[in-house]
RNA sequence: GGCCCUAUGGUCAAGUGGUUAAGACGCUGCCCUCUCAAGGCGGAGUCAGGGGUUCAAUUCCCCUUAGGGCUACCA
């Protein structure tokens, strides 16, 4: 019985984007779904484009959305280091070894010498291909050019035709000819592997299983195929997924907005959300459900059901499953999830936060279910935390400008003002019979108490507003109101 | 340029050699209603184009087109 051992395997040159999440999420779903171990493994062998923080960032990310590495950085393992840079001796002896059995080369040819070749084929109308001026270079000539410091990459041989096939599990065989492949740079001048040559050796050390990826390795497969072949490693599954491509259809990068998983944190996405939608994208369980939870995704996903088909993330579906969330999460969870919000915003200091715990859970919990995102959720909520300072104005227009107004306000102050349990049954009694007295439509009276207390015309439901806010702030409000609009109708 | 992948409404998608071509988000009409949200009932909107194969193609094949990827001493 195999067991399955699957990676995700980023480079430390940015933060985790969501195509990024996505594959790590398909890998942990397999994995678990399988019985099987995700390996967490960093490819951090481009010494130019490597960014300091990025590695913690993208731990960090992985583990905010929920995803765990059974092995890997900061967990360790029976195959680590996890990170290639730790690992060069093993790429350095299995060049070697391929220098040795002559499957493998060293070449001096500079990077300028091969830009002009490529200059001068790509004017000749030819496809750009090393031109193989050190293949036949004598080993022990190259190893003496070594010896006096001479720099040189190693090149795998690779036959100038014939043909390779990588089986995929999404996409069936894929057949390359071998003539439109150059022998490959295996190891650079500055004795790194590069990714092909690492990912192989990787793969292989680690005992991997299947390696699911994005679809923009699929062109680099087959190369790596005969570097399996080259090394006499027993050959592995492929799975390459679709990409997620940004809305104008392009590859994800920056300048898309937000695209990485820290971003669509700060916008207010829960994580549990954030893995509802990316499950959907690009994998169907071929049923109506929209909703899952990591353990029916593990149960249902299936590795050829995955799209072949890139998919255009819509923020909108995101947002919507996020209120899906949001409105069905447990309270404490949501209201763990949302202050750091309301400090963010100043709605709150951290003393407050703990102390008055309950109290904003009552707030999360009356707003909830109205919005979509903690950052809205923190926008609706905060008519609690800060007195009015002004009315919307089309509140003012449809509300406050009517005659009587004030009055309407005044009589509603003074019988709440008598209520001694100012709690939602009896603010709204006391408002039910006002209403009845009167003779009015309870809106009439509804939307300028609502006015007043949030100065907003959206808001909670109007009683669940004034049981929290209390009797003294209601009382102060419906009177700052009043005198307001005596003002305003001068 | 060469090679590879892909193609069902605006987006995510199910699906099949014969279906009125699911569903979700979004948009939209109505109902409900203290606002908003939720909920309920409706609506508009799709098989990229052209050739084949076939009694029959959205479905199979080819071409075109479009999008994406690879073609680096990036990953």
């Amino acid at each position: 019985m195999n067991t399955v051992r699957v990676r995700f395997a980023p480079s430390p040159t940015g933060y985790l984007h969501i195509g990024g999440a996505r594959t790590a999420l398909f890998n942990w779903l397999f994995a678990r779904q399988n019985q099987g171990k995700l390996v967490l493994r960093i490819e951090d062998t481009d010494t130019e484009r490597l960014k300091e923080d990025s590695i913690s960032q993208i731990l960090s990310s992985m583990r905010w959305l929920g995803i765990e590495w059974d092995e890997g950085p900061e967990t360790g393992g029976p195959c680590g280091p996890y990170y290639q840079s730790k690992r060069l001796d093993l790429y350095r002896e299995e060049a070697e070894r391929l220098i040795q059995e002559g499957k493998a080369y060293y070449c001096f040819c500079t990077p300028t010498e091969l830009e002009e070749v490529r200059v001068s084929q790509h004017q000749a109308g030819e496809a750009f291909r090393y031109n193989g001026k050190c293949r036949d270079l004598l080993l022990s000539i190259a190893q003496k050019r070594i010896a006096e410091g001479e720099k040189a990459v190693i090149r795998l041989r690779i036959p100038a035709s014939g043909q390779v096939k990588v089986k995929d599990l999404v996409h069936g065989e894929v057949k390359f000819s071998l003539d439109q492949f150059d022998d490959l740079v295996i190891m650079k001048s500055n004795g790194m592997p590069t990714y092909n040559f690492a990912c192989v050796v990787d793969d292989h050390a680690m005992a991997i299983s299947h390696v699911i990826r994005a679809e923009e390795h699929l062109s680099n497969t087959p190369k790596q195929v005969l570097l399996y072949e080259a090394l006499g490693y027993e050959p592995i599954q492929f799975a390459h997924v679709a990409m997620i491509l940004a809305p104008d259809r392009s590859k994800l990068s920056k300048r898309h907005g937000a695209t990485s998983v820290e971003e669509f944190r700060d916008q207010g996405f829960l994580a549990p959300a954030i893995v509802n939608y990316l499950t959907l994208l690009g994998w169907s369980p071929g049923s109506d459900q929209e909703i899952f939870t990591p353990a029916e995704s593990m149960d249902k996903f299936q590795l050829d059901k995955v799209s072949k088909k890139a998919a255009i993330y819509d923020t909108k579906k995101l947002t919507w499953i996020n209120g899906q969330y949001l409105n069905s999460m447990n309270l404490d969870d949501v209201t763990r999830e949302t202050i750091p919000f309301f400090l963010r915003k100043g709605l709150v200091t951290e003393e407050q936060a703990a102390e008055q715990y309950d109290t904003i859970r009552a707030v999360v919990s009356v707003v909830r279910d109205r919005v979509k995102t903690l950052v809205e959720l923190t926008e609706a909520a905060e008519y609690y935390f800060k007195d009015v300072t002004e009315y919307e104005e089309k509140g003012q227009r449809k509300y406050f400008s009517s005659p009587g107004v004030a009055e309407l306000l005044r009589k509603a102050h003074e019988r709440l003002e008598q209520l001694e349990v100012f709690d939602v049954k009896h603010t709204e009694e006391t408002y039910q019979i006002l209403i009845e007295e009167l003779g009015i439509k309870a809106g009439e009276l509804i939307h300028p108490t609502r006015l007043a207390l949030t100065g907003r015309t959206v808001s909670p439901g109007l009683f669940d507003v004034m049981a929290l806010l209390g009797k003294d702030r209601c009382l102060a409000r419906l009177k700052q109101a009043i005198s307001f609009i005596l003002q305003i109708s001068i």
